[in-house]
DNA sequence: ACGAGCGCCTGTCGGC
DNA sequence: TGCCGACAGGCGCTCG
């Protein structure tokens, strides 16, 4: 499910609470329940469930598309992968369907991390970086530019769509913003990356940070059952509207498999360099 | 170096 | 109604 907008929209929702639930800042864990074992990248679950019991909340924010929740001691990161969600419940609430792993805390509320597909993991670490020191630049730090952006672009000749979506590349795209970022930025998705221009590495660079920042100030994408909340499902230029005519030029948006993923583009809009 | 294929999982939807 | 394949906001691993 979740790429950046959407996981800035949960850290959010965690830091400042909503409506009738509180910030799980400052909240204590007093036990956890881990329901489905392999959700638990490191520590072993033994030593999990002894190490974080304890501690306590400190900060909370995001890098690429992992959770980065900071506790007395440790760091505790939390990536949603296709189908993962977490919600902050009292602790009486019914058990929904699908939990993973369930962290109590000591003010009976209590954060659950729910996971139908079973591919989130989460890690408890002592040093963060051990696990998000490959991630690319975040797009939208002021401090990437565009000039480098068009270093990293030239010293691949990769297929943009697949380029944008390594993490270890730019750090937070995934299926829906790199198809939305480059019809923006009328750049076919199978472009080889060292084709682009100071221009075009500009245009894009741009396109992504506008198509981020717009979904998040819609609270990210909520296509299917999975993550609710966000509407920048109505602004979509391309993603899921196979069929449907390009608000740009009216042409039909087309379909193909890049990289085994389904890619959206306009045909008009998005021409091949050369 | 880069792309394709596959595995990991469960759920939904459309076609017959 | 039931069955079956296609498909789904991700990523890590092989194999050429």
């Amino acid at each position: 499910m979740p790429e950046l907008p959407e996981v800035e929209t949960i850290a959010k929702y965690l830091r400042d609470g909503v409506r009738d639930q509180p910030s799980v800042l400052g909240m204590k864990v007093s036990s956890v329940d881990l329901l489905w074992e392999r959700t638990m990248a490191e520590p072993s679950p033994r030593d999990f469930k002894q190490r974080v019991v304890g501690q306590s909340v400190e900060s909370i924010w995001r890098r690429g598309k992992y959770l980065v929740i900071g506790l007395s001691d440790d760091t505790l990161l939390i990536h949603l992968r296709m189908s993962g969600d977490l919600f902050v419940e009292p602790t009486q609430s019914v058990m929904a369907k699908h939990n993973r792993l369930v962290i109590n805390f000591e003010n009976k509320w209590r954060l659950t991390f729910n996971d139908s597909r079973k591919f989130g993991r989460v890690w408890l670490v002592s040093d963060p970086d051990t696990i998000l020191g490959n991630l690319g630049p975040e797009p939208l730090d002021e401090l990437f530019t565009v000039s480098e952006f068009h270093k990293n672009l030239q010293k691949y000749r990769r297929q943009l769509k697949p380029l944008l979506m390594d993490q270890s590349f730019i750090a937070g795209l995934g299926n829906i913003y790199t198809d939305e970022a480059l019809h923006l930025a009328r750049l076919h998705p199978l472009e080889s990356s060292n084709y682009l221009s100071i221009g075009y590495a500009d245009k894009l660079l741009n396109s992504i940070r506008v198509v981020l920042t717009s979904a998040i100030e819609r609270n990210g994408t909520s296509i299917d059952w999975i993550y609710k909340g966000g509407d920048y499902q109505k602004y979509l230029r391309v993603y899921g509207r196979t069929g449907e005519y390009c608000r740009e030029c009216s042409q039909q948006i087309e379909r193909i498999i890049v990289g085994q993923r389904s890619t959206h583009l306009c045909p008009n809009c998005q021409v091949r360099l050369k």
